[in-house]
DNA sequence: CGTCGGGTTGAGGGTGATCAAAGTTTGTGG
DNA sequence: CCACAAACTTTGATCACCCTCAACCCGACG
C-alpha cells in the first residue's frame, strides 16, 4: 500500500476525515528513503525541514544524559510519525534512531504545514497523534518510576503487542521485536544484566520468551496483568 | 491581569500571533473557579467539556498504578493549560490535581475548538504548547529512568526555577513550591524517606534548602549541574 | 494542650547495579 | 565451509542505592 494511504487509514482510526481531507493527505509530496539498522534519522540539535513517516521497520526515540546514560523514550512502528513534533518545535531535543532497517516516507514540513492550515480537521488528526504520543510518554514515566523490573518489561511488551494489533499486525502468539536486551534496558531504566534475569523469570513463569528478536507470548493476558497494563492511555478506541 | 491576556502573552513567547489572533483569544468565554489545595480538577476516566487555564497556584498531573503507587507526571504553574489535550483526547488517562489553592480559568471546548478551526495560527500555538508538554514528559522519563536520586531532585528544582522565570516570576534566591516531600517522592519515583535524605545531602553541599514550601537556592548553577539540567527541552527560546 | 500532618533519623533488608567471565549467535573473510 | 571476530546472552559473586519499618520530633492549628 502507498505510504500515505497507510497514514490516512491510521488517522481515520481516531478522526472522522472526509473524502477531500483524505485526498489532500494522499497528495502530500513524499519520497521514500531507507535507513540501515541502528542509524540516526534525526538527532538532538537538528532542525529538520521534514517529517519521517515509518513505512516499515522499528525506530525509537532516545536521549543521552550528561553522564553518558541512554534512555529510550518510545518505540515506533509502521504508521507512526515519530518526529511530527518537529513541525512546531523547531530544534530536536532528542534523537530518532532506527532499531531495524527502516523504510521511511519523508514529508516536507512546508507541505504538511500548508495542509494543516487549509484543512483544520487534518490538523486536528495530526495534533491528536502527537497527543497520543504524549499519553504514551506519561505511561512510560509510570513504568520506569513506579513499577518493579519484571512489571516494566511485561508492560512494555504488552504495549507493543497492543499497538501492533492496532495497525493490523496479528501478534497471535509471537511478533518480531528488533531490540537487544541492552535496548530493552535503556527503555526500562535498567541494566542489560538485570533485563536478562527478569526475562528468565518471565520465561520460567510461562508468560513470554524472547529469542533472536522475536517475542513469543505464552500467556499474554497474565503478562498484561503482571505489567499492570491497561490500554486506555493508547486512546485507540473510536472517538466518541 | 486578565487570565486570557496572560494566555496571549504566554503563547506569544513562542508563536507570532497577529492582533486579530490575540483579540480572538481574549474574546474566549472563560469563567473563574477556585479549587482548594489537594483537590481534583479532573480525574482519570473523565470526559471534560472544558479546559483549565491555571491563573494562580500549582497543580500536578498524576497516575496511580494497579498496586496503588502514585506517580506525578508534571508540575503546572500559572499560564499552563494542563488538560489542553482533552480538546482532542476525549477521556482523561490521568488525574489533574491542585497542589495549592488554585484559581482556574475554565474555557469550554466548543469555543476553543471553534477558535482553532477558524484561526490556524492559534491552533498551532496551542498545539505547540502540548508539544512542549510532551518534551517535558520526555525529560521526566530520563530523570526517573537514568538519574540517581540527588540528581533527580536537583533536576526537578532546576526545571521549576527555569519555568517560573519564563513566566516572569523572579526566583532570585528562593521561590514557593507547595509540595510535601511525599509529593516530591511521587514526582521523582522515590520514597519520601529517601527524598528527605537526599535533601539533606543537597543542603549540606550548599546547593539548596527546602522548608515550609519554599525552595532556597544556595547555588543554582551547581544545582543545575548536579541535575544534568539543560533547558533546551523547554523550547522557551523565541522560535527561529 | 492535644492532635495531626509532615519532617527527620536509625536499623536492617532487598532489588537491581557492578564487575567479571564464559557461552552462544551472527556475520565476515579466507 | 571453516576460522575467527564481534555482538549479544547468560550466569555468578559482590556491592550499593534505595526501600521498608519504626520511632521520634516539630510546627501548625483547633
Amino acid at each position: 500500500m502507498e505510504p500515505l494511504e497507510t497514514l490516512v487509514r491510521r488517522l481515520r482510526l481516531t478522526t472522522q476525515l472526509d473524502a477531500e481531507d483524505a485526498q489532500a493527505i494522499e497528495k502530500l509530496p513524499v519520497y521514500i528513503k531507507t535507513f540501515p539498522s541502528q542509524s540516526a534519522i534525526v538527532i538532538e540539535g537538528d532542525r529538520p525541514a521534514q517529517c519521517a513517516l515509518i513505512v516499515k521497520g522499528f525506530a525509537c526515540r532516545c536521549k543521552t544524559t550528561d553522564t553518558g546514560k541512554r534512555q529510550i523514550l518510545s518505540i515506533h512502528i509502521a504508521g507512526d510519525i515519530p518526529d511530527l513534533q518537529s513541525l512546531h518545535l523547531h530544534v530536536m531535543d532528542h534523537d530518532l534512531k532506527t532499531l531495524s532497517p527502516c523504510t521511511i516516507g519523508v514529508i516536507p514540513h512546508d507541505a504538511l504545514r500548508a495542509l494543516t492550515r487549509s484543512r483544520p480537521l487534518v490538523a486536528e488528526a495530526l495534533w491528536r497523534e502527537t497527543l497520543i504520543d504524549a499519553a504514551v510518554f506519561r505511561e512510560w514515566i509510570v513504568n520506569v518510576g513506579r513499577r518493579p523490573a519484571a512489571a516494566r518489561l511485561a508492560h512494555l511488551i504488552s504495549e507493543l503487542r497492543r499497538r501492533l494489533e492496532a495497525i493490523g499486525i496479528d501478534t497471535g502468539e509471537h511478533f518480531d521485536l528488533p531490540m537487544t536486551q541492552l535496548d530493552l534496558a535503556d527503555a526500562l531504566g535498567l541494566t542489560p544484566v538485570h533485563v536478562n534475569r527478569v526475562m528468565k523469570v518471565l520465561r520460567n513463569d510461562g508468560l513470554m520468551e524472547f529469542r533472536r528478536n522475536v517475542v513469543r507470548l505464552k500467556d499474554a493476558e497474565k503478562l498484561a496483568q503482571v505489567g499492570g497494563f491497561d490500554d486506555l492511555y493508547l486512546h485507540q478506541s473510536p472517538q466518541l
